[in-house]
DNA sequence: ATGGTGGGGGTCCCA
């Protein structure tokens, strides 16, 4: 089973882009961020036609958004809390069955937390440490087998997870309450599934800014988007890929998709 | 040290 993470900074804009990730991967669930779709403006039918008639989503008007699109059923897990009780569509899950039983799939939208590193000068900042803290007690007193857990977490926890470690300690994203905070989360029982096949000695991004001239070229990229596993599926991950070409496509996202391969 | 570029929905928010 394939599974590909992606912040597509509108599903709308970008339903072309979609497709052609649908071309060339094949992938049997794809988990999107930024949708940016109300959902009663969703996708619905190109979706289906596309190959993905599963779906669960949680949209709203200009911001945030994740969904959950499958070739196969889907199972949507709807008791999962309002995280800061915003009711901001950053999180779905959703049930599949897998080739040797059932995964439970999370995904998040983690809030980006805004320019200044500062809980009291900053309430996005405050709201995203807050997030994270509030996912991982949940996470620490629901102890849950064959998960998944996906998404842009806007957060970069390694040294070699950012192009310049020294010069992001005070840029949001890479600051230690961020980090310390994200492997916390990690701890309550997961795996990386990235950095189980990237040593964390190499670079590894998953995010260029739209600002950088030639993105290729200046690379100052971010790993922001993760793929985590329980420990049980780690013998059942046969691949991960960074899919860094969609960064070159026509009117790109400034994310780039991950996929794993869960297989028997 | 600064500003650089996107998307959404409307004349400014968010990333």
């Amino acid at each position: 089973m394939r599974i590909v993470t992606w912040n597509i900074n509108s599903l709308r804009l970008r339903l072309p882009l979609l497709a052609e990730l649908d071309r060339q991967l094949r992938p049997d669930v794809i988990c999107l961020q930024e949708t940016k779709v109300p959902d009663p403006l969703f996708p619905h039918e190109a979706l289906k036609e596309l190959g993905y008639p599963h779906q669960v989503r949680r949209g709203m008007k200009g911001y945030n958004g994740v969904a959950i699109l499958a070739r196969q059923a889907l199972e949507p897990v709807l008791d999962t809390p309002d995280w800061c009780e915003k009711g901001d569509c950053r999180h779905a899950a959703a049930r599949i069955e897998g080739e040797d039983g059932p995964v439970e799939i999370h995904n998040f939208y983690v809030p980006a937390g805004g320019d200044i590193p500062d809980e009291d000068e900053n309430p996005k900042y405050a709201h995203k440490l807050a997030f994270v803290d509030q996912v991982t007690a949940w996470f620490e007193t629901h102890h849950l087998a064959r998960t998944v857990i996906v998404g842009d977490l806007n957060i970069a926890p390694l040294e070699n997870d950012v192009w310049s470690h020294k010069q992001l300690l005070k840029v949001v994203s890479h600051t230690p309450p961020e980090t310390t905070r994200l492997n916390a989360w990690l701890n309550t029982g997961f795996v990386d599934a990235m950095r189980h096949f990237i040593p964390s000695d190499e670079k590894l991004y998953t995010w260029w800014s739209y600002r950088n001239r030639d993105w290729s070229a200046s690379n100052r990229g971010r790993r922001l988007d993760h793929v985590w596993i329980t420990p049980d599926l780690v013998a059942s991950l046969h691949g991960m890929q960074v899919i860094r070409e969609t960064r070159d496509w026509a009117s790109p996202s400034d994310h780039v998709p991950v996929m794993i391969n869960l297989g028997a």
